[in-house]
DNA sequence: TATTAATTAATTGCACACAATTAAAACTTA
DNA sequence: TAAGTTTTAATTGTGTGCAATTAATTAATA
């Protein structure tokens, strides 16, 4: 597989192959975007009995790590952190308004910014949701080692990425 | 499992913790999962302009790949390929009928099953998406080790997810 | 064989994602 | 300062994902 890879980027794109020659950079398995895809998922998939003790969804989880880190952050501010724009977090960040996690209210000295700060019932998930790294971790069963170079790598891919 | 070790090899030392966030392991940055999401997001997004060219979603795309390889699976088959269940494929495979790329019908011999196959213009499809892996990987600029590295610690966290 | 269990898709309802557009506020600059 | 530009959220519309349920078919078994 190794050698093919290699063949295949390296060979002159002035020729292609034609259409009905098997190509197998278009095999699902030596893709790289399907491991990532269906690992993203299954990930997520696995925090799902944890933060439903606490009613949350995967991305309010996201939300919620950086407000316990940081209080308060504007709508862009959590958009740039998380990779996620206005019309994704918007209906979100309201869900959890009526939850009473958090507030979400105009910046005075801006009224185009929108702050959104962390309610009572917001912080007190936190000490709950302590414990789930530390669960998911035992449940992924992986070696430290391993954990932290998929982690680098990661980050690396979405360097290149943005 | 071995919190201490966990601890001082995940926290990243360039960004100090406030003195309020008590467990490192709740930081955004310190997670596998955040850059995992990310990075998927992110890569079917680098992958949009050039199925847009073909009409093309990501997960449709994920589709024609297996029925490239395979002419024809059932919804059960390309659910086990791709991890997602009825209750995805069925919507998304009704839009590329509709689309005239593939017909659905129930297998003769057991009525259950629905059989999902290639028209000519979903074959046709093939050629021009040929060079789709080819222009993402020069779009990355990956190192070639870097990228079977990293497919490679995916399928294993995928093994571990199942 | 009759009944029960298991399998397979489809359906329903909800929550993302995200492109594209809109609207309000703040900034720039002529 | 007036006009045009930029910034920021919200809105709209489409397409996933997925849990839970339903319905039809097949398999298992008493």
């Amino acid at each position: 597989m190794q050698l093919i890879y290699v063949l295949l980027t390296m060979a002159d794109s002035s020729h292609p192959l034609p259409s009905d020659t098997p190509n197998p950079l278009l095999r699902l398995e030596n893709q790289l975007c399907f491991p990532l895809y269906a690992a993203s998922r299954m990930l997520t998939k696995a925090y799902q009995p944890l933060l439903l003790e606490l009613g949350l969804t995967y991305p309010q989880y996201l939300v919620l790590l950086l407000l316990w880190e940081h209080q308060e952050l504007t709508v862009k501010e959590l958009g740039e952190h998380l990779l996620l724009d206005s019309g994704t977090l918007t209906p979100l960040l309201k869900r959890m308004e009526q939850r009473q996690w958090l507030r979400r209210r105009r910046a005075p000295h801006d009224e185009r910014s929108v702050i959104i700060s962390l309610e009572p019932a917001g912080e007190a998930l936190r000490g709950p949701a302590c414990r789930i790294p530390e669960q998911l971790l035992d449940r992924l069963g992986m070696p430290e080692a391993e954990f932290i170079a998929l982690r680098t790598q990661l980050n690396h891919l979405l360097t290149r990425l943005q």
